[in-house]
DNA sequence: AGCACGCCGACT
DNA sequence: GTCGGCGTGCTC
């Protein structure tokens, strides 16, 4: 007998064995997708590991359903990968399958509900519910389970089902769908009737009295004469400025006639530039150092300064390695960054890049995913954000991880919880590949490790083109505020400096982080600030939209007219955040084109580029925004950069606060001055004196570092410990609290080393359930293996107890 | 994640 | 007395 070891798309950390035959056996290789039933009448798509003749003891294997794939299209340096991240991020197997794979590819079953042909039905005989049902498939011959919910209006419907299925009524079936569809693009050409003179002649006299359509025909001749490729209807629609329904009543006449060609969704076209890439000294010499590190060593810093020019060193890394016919997959903290990039790199290496990343739909991502795993020349330089870490290199050289320090690649909500410059390097360890980080403000822990000599160590310390870092002015807001010079959150000396920036044509960004600012309303009267019903927070309010909304379960509600405490109408907004910012900005440069970039202005999958462009053309002449501004852009007009407030990111109660805070206000401030003037930061802060803006101003890094490194020491964090912190929910506030001590008490027992908590979190409920987090310190002398599977043994405890079962555990490994 | 089984309160 | 709510446990 022969077994197939298959993982589910499940949260599930057990693999399941299924029957398999002697001919399948022979057909099926781990990495191959297969259709099998699971539970009681649903079909997953599972993916094989292993191949075996063990047959288990305990349970009949049921068989498989079908085999899905030709060829495997996971190979086993992914399968071994995801794995290493199941253990070392504590999470389900599954739940690593489910976020690797593109969704398309993961077909799920649908229940198919049609009525059994050829079999008379007393109607009266049936119940109402049971009528409705019949009733419906009279119109349509087959429903789906979604679609019986809605004609019942009822959530269980199964037991009716059951019973009519029992009548002989009705037959089930299970329907594997496809999702996954290629892209057609419609293209318009003219007749065949009309492809002669005469023929033309004819065409132009019949539309003497339709000026919109033959202006369309002249167009399309235009357009032809023009590129010679095939025109698409939605060229012609757009260059001429028409609606589809014209085009369309142009097919109708025969006059054009539409075809289609499939075609991949995504290409970029961009101009091969045959100029070599021009380093300068500096960026030569760092080439040079970063190739000789990655000979000794695996992985390499690269700690460059702001507008060091960092990208022009990784293009001719990568060229090094495309020149062998090596895969190199370059990740990037922010989707939105991509756009920049691939512009950039395209110049190089013409079409040879592909971009993944979850903002693309499931097709694109598909269509990605095959490119890299027939390792295609079109796929060979793979840009994307985290997830793109999954994919099936086979090939792979190297591997950049860009802005190394962003918080962004640790992916914090779904399973798995990995970071993905952490597993990037051990990925590259297995293709026997290198692994590049590159920052301007390298996290703690990396610049750790390259200190010590794990890994290779570069530093760039001048801007390209010996253009000088920005001169930064701190400001203090206390004073200021004393003396009177303060127009709402604007001091005298930024009102100032915007002032001479505008007047001198050049741009402004102003940098507000909202994190904990959020503008809120509160009554005048009895001081009664909106609380979420389901979550301990206040509402957010939005002026754009005259709401009130819940950040946390997306709970929103109209603006009140009076306070829901007293009824008093005297109504206030307090708080600080970019719409505010960019309201006083309007009353004070009334003149000035202002700009806003934060999660709400950016929504739509070219949000971000749109504001990006629109600043970049010098449409707009201020920019306000939060962190997203601080991420890698390129503007070389912008000789102004405000921080407004300095001082709400470095109180934060998180060890990672004052690390933070320097990168974030380097990273803004880097943002000025690119180009040929020396740029001006103004950093408004309560706190002129703090450690950490002084070291922002002298720009400091090893500063900053060595003070950092000395805290996380005496005080038992990262790089020096290891920590995993585990979440605990539940709706009841008493079974929670007894359930989280309990746990404490058994983790502190068994585990030689520091456990904390349980502690209250600073929002202690969302959507109705209450939160405790219980947090371990691991020292690095400890096997870090034997701790988690001590931790994972008192979590199987915890979970069997029958008091506290109903209590959902959440673990998050280095979750910083 | 489903989906069934099984135990308690609101109806015929 | 039954219908249906959701807490609990299993799925190869």
């Amino acid at each position: 007998m022969f077994f197939a070891e298959v993982i589910l798309p499940l949260s599930l950390s057990k693999t399941f064995t299924y029957l398999i035959s002697e001919a399948e056996f022979l057909f099926i290789k781990n990495g191959m997708r297969v259709a099998v039933p699971f539970g009681k009448n649903k079909i997953y798509t599972a993916l094989v590991v292993n191949l075996h003749q063990n047959q288990p003891t305990l349970y009949d294997a049921k068989e498989i359903h079908q085999i899905l794939d030709e060829k495997p299209i996971v190979n086993q340096i992914q399968i071994d990968h995801w794995f290493w991240i199941a253990s070392y991020y504590m999470c389900a197997i599954g739940d690593v399958y489910r976020g690797a794979l593109p969704s398309a590819l993961l077909l799920e079953s649908e229940t198919i509900i049609s009525q059994k042909t050829a079999v008379f039905i007393d109607e009266s005989t049936l119940s109402d519910d049971e009528f409705l049902i019949f009733q419906a498939l009279q119109m349509q011959s087959a429903l789906k389970v979604q679609d019986i919910v809605g004609i019942l209006n009822k959530k269980n419907i199964f037991p009716i089902i059951q019973k009519m299925m029992n009548k002989d009524i009705l037959v089930l079936q299970e329907e594997v769908v496809e999702n996954y569809k290629p892209k057609l693009v419609r293209y318009v050409r003219l007749h065949e009737q009309y492809h002669s003179d005469s023929g033309l002649n004819e065409l132009l006299e019949k539309l003497k009295n339709a000026s919109k359509q033959k202006e369309i025909v002249l167009r399309y001749f235009q357009l032809t004469a023009q590129d010679k490729n095939p025109i698409t209807v939605k060229k012609l629609i757009e260059t001429t400025d028409t609606t589809a329904a014209i085009i369309r009543s142009l097919i109708d006449k025969s006059i054009f006639e539409s075809y289609h060609i499939q075609e991949d969704r995504i290409h970029f076209s961009g101009a091969l530039n045959e100029k070599a890439l021009q380093l300068s000294a500096a960026q030569q010499k760092a080439f040079l150092d970063i190739n000789a590190q990655l000979a000794l060593k695996p992985v390499c810093l690269l700690h460059g300064i702001t507008a060091s020019g960092k990208t022009e060193i990784y293009i001719q890394l990568i060229a090094q390695y495309i020149k062998d016919q090596k895969q190199v997959l370059y990740l990037l903290p922010e989707i939105a960054l991509t756009t920049q990039l691939v512009g950039r790199l395209q110049k190089y290496f013409g079409d040879k890049i592909a971009v993944f990343h979850s903002k693309y739909n499931n097709n694109e991502r598909v269509e990605v995913w095959n490119q890299v795993l027939n390792n295609l020349d079109k796929a060979q330089i793979v840009i994307g954000a985290r997830s793109a870490l999954f994919l099936p290199f086979n090939n792979l050289g190297l591997i950049i991880v860009d802005e190394e320090h962003e918080s962004t690649f640790k992916q914090q909500d779904p399973a798995p919880r990995y970071h993905a410059r952490d597993a990037a390097i051990v990925l590259a360890n297995a293709h026997q590949a290198k692994v590049l980080l590159g920052s301007a403000t390298p996290s703690i822990e990396t610049y750790f490790n390259a200190q010590n000599e794990k890994y290779g160590f570069v530093a760039v310390n001048e801007r390209f083109g010996n253009v000088e870092l920005p001169e930064i002015e701190l400001v203090d807001l206390k004073d200021k505020y004393f003396r009177k010079k303060m127009s709402g959150h604007f001091s005298d000396t930024l009102i100032e400096a915007i002032t001479t920036t505008l007047s001198n044509g050049e741009q402004v960004i102003l940098f507000q982080n909202r994190r904990g600012f959020s503008p809120v309303v509160e009554c005048m009267t009895c001081g009664h600030v909106p609380q979420c019903q389901q979550c301990d927070v206040s509402l957010t309010y939005h002026k754009n939209k005259n709401q009130l909304r819940c950040h946390y379960c997306g709970y929103s509600m109209a603006f009140p007219t009076n306070c829901h405490s007293c009824s008093s109408t005297d109504l206030t907004t307090k708080g600080f955040g970019t719409e505010q910012i960019q309201q006083e900005l309007t009353a004070l440069f009334p003149d000035a084109a202002i700009g806003r970039m934060d999660q709400d202005t950016t929504r739509g999958k070219f949000g971000f580029e749109k504001i990006i462009d629109s600043f970049k053309n010098r449409e707009i002449q201020v920019l306000v925004g939060t962190q997203m501004l601080a991420k890698g852009l390129d503007f070389d007009n912008v000789t102004l950069v405000g921080i407004m407030n300095a001082d709400n990111m470095l109180y934060h109660p998180d060890f990672r606060a004052f690390e933070r805070s320097f990168q974030m206000m380097t990273q803004v401030a880097g943002r000025s001055g690119r180009a040929a003037v020396r740029g001006k930061v103004i950093i408004q802060t309560y706190n002129p004196e703090h450690n950490t803006i002084q070291q922002v101003t002298k720009n400091d890094y090893v500063g900053m570092y060595k003070e950092q490194l000395y805290e996380r020491q005496i005080y038992k964090y990262p790089p020096y410990f290891r920590l995993i912190r585990i979440t605990i929910k539940h709706r009841d506030y008493d079974q929670l609290k007894s359930g989280a001590m309990w746990l404490y008490q058994v983790m502190q027992q068994h585990l030689p080393m520091p456990v904390l908590g349980p502690e209250e979190p600073p929002i202690a409920r969302i959507r109705n359930e209450y939160i405790r987090t219980i947090m371990i310190k691991i020292p690095q002398n400890v096997s870090i293996g034997n701790t988690k599977k001590t931790i994972q043994k008192v979590l199987n405890s915890f979970e069997a107890a029958t008091m506290y079962r109903s209590i959902k555990t959440i673990v998050n490994v280095d979750f910083y």
